[in-house]
DNA sequence: TGCATATATAAGCATATTCTTATAAGATTA
DNA sequence: TAATCTTATAAGAATATGCTTATATATGCA
């Protein structure tokens, strides 16, 4: 709900990574919940490789932050950052994501992780 | 403000078109005004066919519709949308755009297509 | 009707993007 | 240390994007 305004260009790299539904998704799934790349792979259906891409680009603008546990890496929503909250005013307007989490639970693919 | 919710991928493709320098900055300067197609060549430098290649993508998605005026053919943000939401929100978040036709204004260009 | 003005469209090229496959790197466990 | 698991990186190919130049279309006016 902050009105902090970035620099438009800044605002355009920005919009042009959440303009894949790929990368968006995974923000969606981020808003409310840690995931580590494996989910994302089972849940988007990609390649590991493709999936770390995305992460990376998500990653080298400041959207998100990684933090290894073990063998997982686990990715959150940077909320340290000056465009978070365009970040997390865009979320408000996309479909909660949460149920693909659960799908996943449900099938059992997510305890791996945890 | 308001809470509306657009499917994830309709979502994605209107953010990628925001995701343009150009094309934001256009939206920017739609947001309090009405332009023709001479003031976007004039403020953003560019050839005309490329200003118009982007205004038919925004508005092929509906984001921006057009009016034609004798020679000169106007484009407002189309308010009418589904999307337009969230295109508004993104608009509270980069700088405003309406320094940069008042300078055109100053300059004298402006006058012609009125 | 003929010409000028503003805008749109088409084709082609350079660059960017997003996958795929192959491989490397970091962490855990036997 | 060796084997295994998870993730990252690199290289290459297919496709998408955004410009340029050339041309078409629509309107207004002499």
């Amino acid at each position: 709900m902050e009105k902090t305004t970035v620099d438009i260009e800044r605002a355009a790299n920005v919009l042009k990574l959440l303009g894949d539904k790929t990368r968006l998704t995974i923000i969606g799934l981020l808003k409310a919940n840690e995931c580590c790349v494996c989910e994302f792979v089972e849940i988007l259906q990609m390649s590991q490789p493709a999936i770390s891409q995305h992460l990376r680009k998500l990653r080298d603008a400041g959207l998100v932050k990684e933090e290894r546990r073990g063998h997982w890496i686990f990715y959150k929503l940077n909320d340290t950052n000056d465009i978070y909250p365009l970040v997390s005013e865009v979320l408000e307007h996309i479909p909660d994501q949460t149920e693909k989490l659960e799908a996943l639970e449900k099938s059992g693919k997510r305890i791996q992780c945890n």
